[in-house]
Formats: C-alpha cells, structure tokens, sequence
RNA sequence: GGGGGCUUAGCUCAGCUGGUUCAGAGCAUCUGCCUUACAAGCAGAGGGUCACUGGUUCGAACCCAGUAGCCCCCA
C-alpha cells in the first residue's frame, strides 16, 4: 500500500477518540490501585473555548494521560460552572433581543428561560474539549447549579452562618451598575486611567474678613467626582495643615444644593494632595465612608441602581452619572465655582465581568467572616507555605500569602436570580433565620431563634425592585414573634465562587449522604491546573473549603498557566480579532499539532506567546513522525542469515547506541516531569525523535537502497518506534495511538492509551560513540570544501584506541561516505587533518587540499588551545585554588590540562609536516 | 503608595547548592543540497560585554549592594 508523503490528522483523530469512548478508557471507578485525580476548572456554562482553555486542557491531558500509563486509576472530572453573573447577562441580553424585560417577568419564568438556555449551549464548550482529545470521564460530568451541588451550597452556607463564620450586615460593598449587584472585591478590576481633577470651590457661610482668607470666598476642594457633590456631608482638612487651622469648624455651603457643612479635620488627608482639602461623601467612598463613621455624619446617597443620579440627590435627578458629572463642571464652571481642572493619572474599579466602573456603596449584605475563618482554619496558610500544597512555580507562594494577610470579609449576595438562592428567611418584620427549607425556618421562629433585623443606618432605599416582595419594616424592637405567618426566602443568590470553592469536592459526591466512596478514594486531588488570575478567586477558596469541610487539603500541586497573549504580547480578544478559533485551528494542523504548539513554548507560570509557528512546528512534527514510519513499513524483511554479520553487527550497536540516547532522555523526560516542566519534556521527546531516532539511528540501520533488512534489525526498529510512541502519547494522544496500532498491523498487545509509562533507570549501559563526531567532522569538511557526498573519501585515523572506531565503521562508511578506513599508517603528504578529541584523522584527497588554508586553520587551533592551556595554568599554579576548590574539581582542570597538551603536541607536529 | 518578579543569541526561554572547553535549546537567519521516509525535508554554519556599576571569592550569568528599564499583584 502507498503511503502518502504527509500525515492526515483529519482522517484519524475522530476515529481515535470515538475508540477511547466505546472502550471506557477515561472512565473510572474507585478499585485498589493508586487514584490520580483532577478536577477540572469548570468553564462558563454558555462559554466557548478559547485558546486559554485549550493550553489549560492539554496540560491536564498530558497529565492524566501519563497518569494513566503509569497505571494508576486515572480520574479527570469535567464539568461546568454556573457562572452567575455572566450567564444572567446573556439571558438578560438574549430576552431584551426578544423584546423581553426582566423587570416584567417572575424569578421563575427569568429561570425557565435561563435553563433553556443553558440546555441549549451548555455542552457546546465540553464537546469541543473532546476535539483536543482530553481523556475525561465523561460519566461524571457536573454543573454547579444541579440539584447535588446545589444542596451542598446550601449546607455549607448553614454550617458556616451556624459557626459564626457567615454574618449578614451593613457595609461599604462593591456596586456593578450594569450588573446591577454588587461584586467582591476580587471581581473588581482596578485599571489606571486618566481623570481631571476638578477644583470646586465651597463658600463661607460666613463672608466676614476673617474667613474670607482669598478672593474666591470660600475654601478649594480637589475632585475627580464633582457629580457626588450632592451627598457632600462635610470638608476635611489635615489638622497639622497650616493652611487651614483657622478653619476648621467654619461651616461652608456645597454647591449646587446648598447645603450647610462643617469643615472638620483628619489626619487620613493629605496635605500634598491636590489643594489638601477633601469633600466628604461617606455613601460614595471607603474612606469618606470612614471618616463619616468616626466623626458622626450623615450618609446620603445621591446615586441609583444603574448608575444615574437618585431622588435623594435633590438635583440632576435621573441623570446618568458621567454625563451628569460633564454638566456639573459645565454649570459649576459658569458659575465660577470650578476655575479649573487638572488632569490626573489614578486608578478606577471596573466589574470583573460588565466592566461599567464601580460604585462603593452602602448596602445589607452577607458576608463571610474571613479573619475568623482563617483563625479557625489556619492550615489555609500553612499548608501552602510549607509546600503540603505545592505551587508551581513558587513565586506564587508569596502572592497568596500578601492576599490571606490582608484578607478583608467576602460578601457572598448577590442582586441576580440565576444562582443558589440563599437559605435565610424573614418575616414581615425583617426578622431573619438561616435554615434549609421555609418548615425549619417557622421552627425556628416559633423557638424564638431568629435574629433581629439589620438596622441600617445608611438611610438607603432599599432600592432592588426584586426586594420589594419583602416588603421588609426596619425596627429596633426587640418584640418577639411568636406565630409568624408570612416568611419571604431571601431574593439573593450567592456568589458563583462560593459553589465552585466546593468543586473538589461536591464532583465526588462530598455533601451527600451515603458512604461518601468516591470521596474518600479520589480525594484529595492531585494537580490543580488553573490560570494565576483566579488564585484568589478560586485557588485559595478551595484550599479554605477543604479543611473546612473536609479537613484535608483539596489538592497536592496547583500548576499556573500563563495568559496566551499574541506574538505582540497583547491580550487574545475578540475585539483586538487576535485571537484564532481553536476549532478551526485543529481542523487546519491537528490537535496534536495544537496541543505541541501550546506545549512548546509555554514553561509553567509564562505567559505564552502564540504564533501560529509554533503550531506549524507541531504540525511538521507529527508529518516527520509519520514518515519515520513510512520508512520503516517499507523495508522488505530477510532472515538474519541473508545478510553480512557485519551489518547484523553494525545494527545491533545501533540499538544499543539508541537505548542509550533513549534511557538518558527517559531519565531527563521524568525528572522535567517531576518539576512540572511539560515544555522541557516534551522538546526532550522532540530531540530524542527528531534527532537520535530519525537522524541517527534510522539512518544507521537503514539498508542500503533497494537492499532488505535482516529481521531482526526491522524488530529492534520497530520496538524502539514503539518506544518513542509510548514517551509522546501524552503529549500527542492521536498520532501515537494511530501509528502503534499500523505498526502492529492494527493488532498491538494493548491500546496506547493504556501502554505502560517507562521509568527511570540509574545505571544507564554507556556505548562509546566518539566514532560518531567523525561523521560530522567529515560532513563538515564536504560542507566548508564544497564536496558532494557523492564523492567517498578515504580515512585514516590516528588513534590509540582503534576499536572504538572499528566496531562502527559500517555506518561511518554508510553516513559520511567513506570507502576505507586506516588506522595509524603513515600520513600521507598532502591530507586535510581534523582533532576528533584527542585522536587525529586525515583525509588524502590532494584535489581539494589549500595548504594555506589548511595551515591556518591548524594554527588558529594551536592559538586557541595554548590560550586555554594558560587558563588552565594560572588556575592550578595558584595556591589559593588548590588549597580551596574541591577535589574533584582540581581533577578535572589537571585532566583539561593533559587533554591542551596533547593536542598542542599533535598539532605542532602535523604543522612542521606540512611545512616540510 | 505596598508587595512580588523579570532583564542571557533576532524571537521565546533553560541555566539546580558559584567550578565539565559554560555561555545553552527551540524557532528564525545564512550556506549547500529535489541524496529513493519526510523540501512540512537533509547536511552544515554564523549569532551573546549574561541590563549597568561596584563588592564578596582562588573562581560570578549564578551571591551581595546600588542604578536603569520592563511586567504582575494588591490598595
């Protein structure tokens, strides 16, 4: 049968998978051997893959593959994540498309449509995971929000609420106008940007001499905020500000509303800071927000739901807030209130997921105690400072340390229905418990075990219309309840976060009642494959989960992923349109030559740079593969008998030779493995192939064209394919297994994908190839010379060790064209000479020979290493050298030393030689 | 403002506790080859003051200090 000159991937890698699928191979049960588990970090449910996802997955393929064929009971869970904020805005933007408004249809019918949804685009992400060949058990695929994993949300919010841990109070949060909920503080991204700092001025009530220090009238505040003049509450100086002592406690009127406030002092201002006084608008800023609470002011919040500018603000009402800012300069500066503006490099929060900037606001809300939590679980730290956890790389180690020190509360509500509802129920009232079902809820109110209501002292509208329904009376009698008649569950949900922290285990069953079999045998996990963006997010949850709920850590290793980033270094987006479609590139290269691409460049923690040569060199791979096999399927196969024992001989040192090369890059594969160095294993395997098996090791044995190959050659040949297969499976699921089955004549003893790993060797059996560097000194010299190979030379080599060259001179005669060798004759007059180490050969090819240059070259030689011999010298002729450096390394420049003068000898004698 | 990290060949990166002729790899480049497995290939070659300055040491890409530039995280 004709081969084709190229590899089709096309044609192979949808047979392969659908094989591994039918077989059950990515299944697993717990049995007696060794689990080795992942979890995979679960993709947005409507989500579509990216090429973060594909560098992700094909690192946990490679893993769990290796896993595998080490024979371990290799798990990899797949699934995905609710992802409440992101879906909920596709949802929202799916009906607004069909003339749909949230505000006009239940929790339940936004639901249906939600679940319609997700049913409908759910899956598409996992199927295209199985394009790259990640071998997941599929069996086990989970969501977040199923009803399992759900009901573990739900315990777990009970059993920390019970511990103390999950309190529900009134603080400054994180405000997504455009998501309308609020966020955590991970989910806000602080970006630098350019604003205008804006001086207002604020006058004095009282226009005496006295204060009336210039000819404004009144005191400057610095803003980049003029639009939240109207919940001013108070000016703020520095109490050591020379400038403004005699002010303080002078009242001032704020513009626009012309309210009535004091100037008071802090020392939290900055005096070097635009003019040094602050407005203080405690709704709008953490330390306004501050600074109100120790001084007693008063909380106006001027600011609605989406952004625009509220009742309370008492002007602008209704406008959005960018454009009201642009018109209050405009007005203010009309009225010479503002007479001018800088402009200022500061930072400004964005939502994580909607990017509209943040608003701090005011608001109940309910949080995770995290100081406490951390005291209670204080493994969370040390387990990852004393590698119990290991990151990889480490630097990370200190990112996660910085993060759990200044931990602040997590507030875990938010303001959307798609998401696990939170168990907590009020009465009219606004009396509150936490319990699973509404019957536990009236228990606990008829036990008088409710808490009384949050007294929110922000003077906040409750102003969620889906809070409405609660219709919730703020009081701060302690009048008891005792036959409560209407409980109202909590509209909230709860941050995606605070389901998938459970992911490692909820996906084996861990909150469920039973025998809890899967959990104990798979966890903990073994590898956490994750990008360093969701280390807190994710990461460190986890981590804070497992010894909560499990007492044990979720995972032993987490691997860091970089962020692909194109050749320019810029971010992949869709609008930059720098991003490629992974399918398309599968369909184009192969999935393995992807995922060789991915693998190529991207060391653990990098970012890695795509450019589509990489995927081209993986690509080229997989063809150069292809046709070592090509080549070895056409050899016609003769008895050993039918050939000379020198060539019999001459392949069996090439094996030999090969094992060696194979042995020594299995040792360095296991170690890059060890360290988590996917990229260095893989170009270890890349080398050994490209190199050792095809460049050297084929060539050896390869007949002589037109000539067969002794059987047991061809076997050798084969297995040591099989060898090599078996190494780059992990890392090329497809074209291995396609090959080791053809080699086999489509029968091999088991599949790849179950073939087993090899493992290290300590003694490692050294075959003597200096031989070898005569092939690619006499390559060389044709090179240099001009010489076809197709002109054979003849050789003569000096040397006292003839039968190291000797056992290999069938293949020096076969590679660099020699027709015969000659040990230690006379040298003939007029030779090109090489230093093969110490050992000399010589050429007598007369034609070719420019004495001259032949001299010169010899004389460069001889410069060089006299250098080198006087390094040496100075080296082992200093007292402070020998009485300091280690034996061994003294040996080594004395046997440097032997090795310069021997050369040095060798060379002056061929140049007076040559000179006679 | 606080913390972490980086700077080695044209590009992307290795380089362990200082010591092998230690300055490396892949890609890219250049030269010569359509040699009967592969031109998506073969055989070769040329590229670097290891950011800069100083120190420690018999010995520094590696340890220390300072300088410059870049990146990330946090507030």
């Amino acid at each position: 049968m004709e081969l084709d000159k190229h590899y089709s991937p096309q044609q192979v890698e949808d047979k392969w998978y659908s094989y591994w699928m039918d077989n059950g191979f990515f299944d697993s049960t717990p049995d007696e051997r060794e689990p080795y588990t992942i979890v995979m970090p679960p993709p947005n449910v409507t989500g579509v893959l990216h090429m973060g996802h594909m560098l992700n997955n094909t690192i946990q393929d490679v893993l769990i593959r290796k896993a595998r064929m080490e024979g371990k009971n290799a798990c990899w869970v797949p699934g995905t994540d609710h992802a409440s904020i992101a879906t909920e805005a596709k949802v929202v933007k799916m009906l607004a498309e069909k003339g749909i408004k949230k505000s006009d249809i239940s929790r339940d019918e936004f639901l249906g449509h939600a679940w319609e949804w997700k049913n409908k685009y759910g899956g598409i992400i996992l199927d295209q995971l199985k394009k790259l060949g990640a071998s997941c058990d599929w069996k086990r695929t989970r969501f977040t929000m199923e009803e399992e994993l759900s009901n573990a949300v739900i315990e777990v919010f009970i059993k920390l609420y019970k511990d103390g841990l999950i309190y529900r109070g009134t603080k400054m949060v994180n405000w997504d106008p455009a998501g309308k909920t609020t966020l955590s503080d991970e989910e806000v991204i602080f970006k630098e940007s350019q604003s205008n700092l804006y001086y207002v001025t604020y006058k004095f009530t009282d226009q005496t001499k006295e204060t009336f220090n210039n000819e404004l009238g009144g005191i400057q505040v610095a803003t980049t905020r003029p639009e939240t003049i109207m919940g001013d509450v108070a000016i703020c100086v520095n109490p050591n500000d020379e400038r403004y002592k005699d002010l303080i406690g002078k009242t001032v009127i704020v513009p626009v509303v012309n309210r009535v406030v004091k100037i008071i002092s802090d020392d939290y201002i900055d005096i070097a800071f635009g003019t040094g006084c602050l407005k203080v608008t405690p709704a709008h800023d953490e330390n306004d927000y501050k600074i109100g609470e120790k001084h007693n002011l008063e909380i106006i919040d001027v600011l609605d739901d989406d952004g625009r500018i509220s009742e309370r603000a008492g002007a602008y009402v209704g406008m959005d807030r960018f454009a009201c800012r642009k018109q209050i300069v405009k007005d203010l500066e009309e009225q010479g209130i503002i007479t001018k503006s800088e402009q200022i490099k500061n930072t400004v929060g964005h939502s994580e997921r909607t990017d509209a900037v943040i608003e701090k606001k005011i608001s109940t809300q309910w949080f995770v105690n995290m100081q406490a939590y951390l005291k209670r679980y204080p493994q969370v730290l040390s387990a990852v400072m004393n590698d119990e956890i290991k990151f990889h790389p480490s630097k990370f180690k200190n990112v996660y340390k910085h993060w759990l020190d200044n931990i602040k509360d997590w507030n875990i509500s938010r303001q959307l229905w798609w998401g696990q509802r939170i168990p907590a129920w009020y009465d009219e009232k606004g009396n509150y418990v936490v319990a699973k079902t509404e019957a536990e809820a009236q228990k606990l109110f008829k036990d008088n075990a409710f808490k009384a209501p949050i007294v929110d002292n922000s003077n906040l509208i409750e102003r969620h219309e889906n809070r409405d329904t609660l219709n919730v009376q703020h009081s701060t009698d302690d009048e008891h309840i005792s036959n409560p008649v209407n409980l109202t569950q909590d509209v909230d949900v709860l941050d995606t976060w605070f389901s998938s922290w459970l992911w490692p285990m909820s996906v084996f069953d861990g909150f469920k009642e039973g025998d809890k079999k899967d959990l104990k045998y798979y966890y903990p996990t073994n590898d956490l494959v994750t990008g360093p963006d969701i280390i807190f997010f994710w990461v460190a949850r986890m981590v804070m989960a497992g010894y909560a709920f499990n007492g044990q850590k979720p995972f032993s290793n987490v691997y860091f992923t970089g962020i692909v980033r194109d050749k320019l270094r810029r971010k992949m987006s869709k609008s930059l349109g720098n991003s490629p479609e992974p399918m398309d590139l599968i369909a184009k290269f192969g999935a393995d030559g992807v995922r060789m691409g991915m693998l190529l460049s991207s060391p653990a923690g990098n970012d890695i740079l795509y450019d589509e040569s990489n995927v081209e060199q993986g690509r080229n791979f997989c063809n150069k593969i292809w046709n070592a096999y090509r080549l070895i399927a056409g050899w016609q196969i003769v008895n050993d008998e039918a050939v000379t024992a020198d060539i019999i001989a001459s392949n069996e040192l090439a094996n030999q030779w090969f094992e060696m090369k194979y042995q020594i890059a299995v040792n360095d594969i296991l170690n890059a493995f060890e360290d988590y160095k996917l990229s260095e294993a893989l170009m270890s395997i890349y080398k050994l192939i490209w190199d050792d098996f095809c460049s050297w090791y084929l060539e050896m044995v390869k007949p002589i064209y037109g000539q067969p190959i002794n059987e047991s050659a061809l076997a050798q040949a084969k297995n040591n394919l099989e060898k090599v297969l078996v190494l780059l499976h992990p890392f090329m699921p497809f074209i291995t297994e396609e090959l080791y089955h053809v080699l086999y004549d489509g029968k091999p003893e088991q599949p790849m994908i179950l073939h087993a790993y090899p493992v290290s060797k300590n003694n490692v059996v050294e075959v003597d190839d200096r031989a070898l560097q005569i092939i690619s000194e006499i390559r060389n010299i044709r090179n240099s010379k001009g010489l076809s190979p197709k002109i054979a030379f003849e050789l003569i080599i000096k040397t006292e060790q003839e039968k190291s060259y000797k056992v290999w001179e069938t293949t020096i005669s076969k590679l660099a064209n020699v027709s015969t060798i000659h040990y230690n004759i006379t040298k003939p007059e007029k030779c090109l000479t090489s230093l093969i180490g110490t050992d000399e050969i010589f050429i007598p090819f007369a034609e070719a020979i420019d004495e001259a240059a032949e001299m010169k070259k010899m004389q460069e030689e001889l410069t060089y290493l006299e250098g080198f011999l006087k390094s040496v010298d100075v080296k082992l002729n200093n007292d402070r050298f020998v009485s300091n450096a280690k034996p061994d390394v003294i040996e080594k420049e004395k046997q440097k030393r032997a090795d310069a003068l021997e050369k040095i000898e060798k060379l002056k004698k061929s140049l007076t030689q040559n000179n006679n």
